[in-house]
DNA sequence: CAAGTGACAAAAG
DNA sequence: CCTTTTGCCACTT
């Protein structure tokens, strides 16, 4: 049975997105555009912004991905920033005045994440 | 088909 | 620290 659908396609990149937010281990974080670069577009933040608002899988990590400068997309005093940034929190990942302390010289691990 | 939109990014002032 | 501008990609109207 070929593709028998026009659209049987449906979205490899959406799945391709979630795949590496899933990938992202606890206690480490990665950005937007490091998020789609992984996952094979070179400028598609907004893409993993948009994927991850479509997002429903309560199973994804999706508060593991912030701005590439470190700070949390939803606005400040948000449900949503709230949330991730507890999250965040429970997992080990320190915040420094409302964004993600940055991975300066940590494990390699750490290096690999982000670049 | 044109314009608007968004959990973005980097540069410039 | 701030705002503005440009680039980017897929989707919606």
């Amino acid at each position: 049975m070929s593709c028998a659908t026009p659209d049987a396609d449906e979205a490899p990149l959406a799945e391709r997105i979630i795949a590496v937010v899933r990938a992202i281990p606890a206690g480490s974080v990665s950005s937007y555009g490091v998020v789609a670069r992984r996952a094979g577009l070179a400028r598609g933040a907004r893409l993993a912004a948009r994927v991850l608002s479509r997002n429903e899988d309560p199973t994804l990590p999706w508060h593991r991905v912030v701005r590439a400068d470190g700070r949390i997309a939803f606005p400040v005093g948000s449900a949503a920033h709230d949330e991730q940034a507890r999250r965040l929190q429970a997992e080990g990942v320190r915040l420094v005045r409302g964004r993600v302390a940055m991975p300066h010289r940590q494990d390699d691990l750490d290096a690999a994440i982000w670049g």
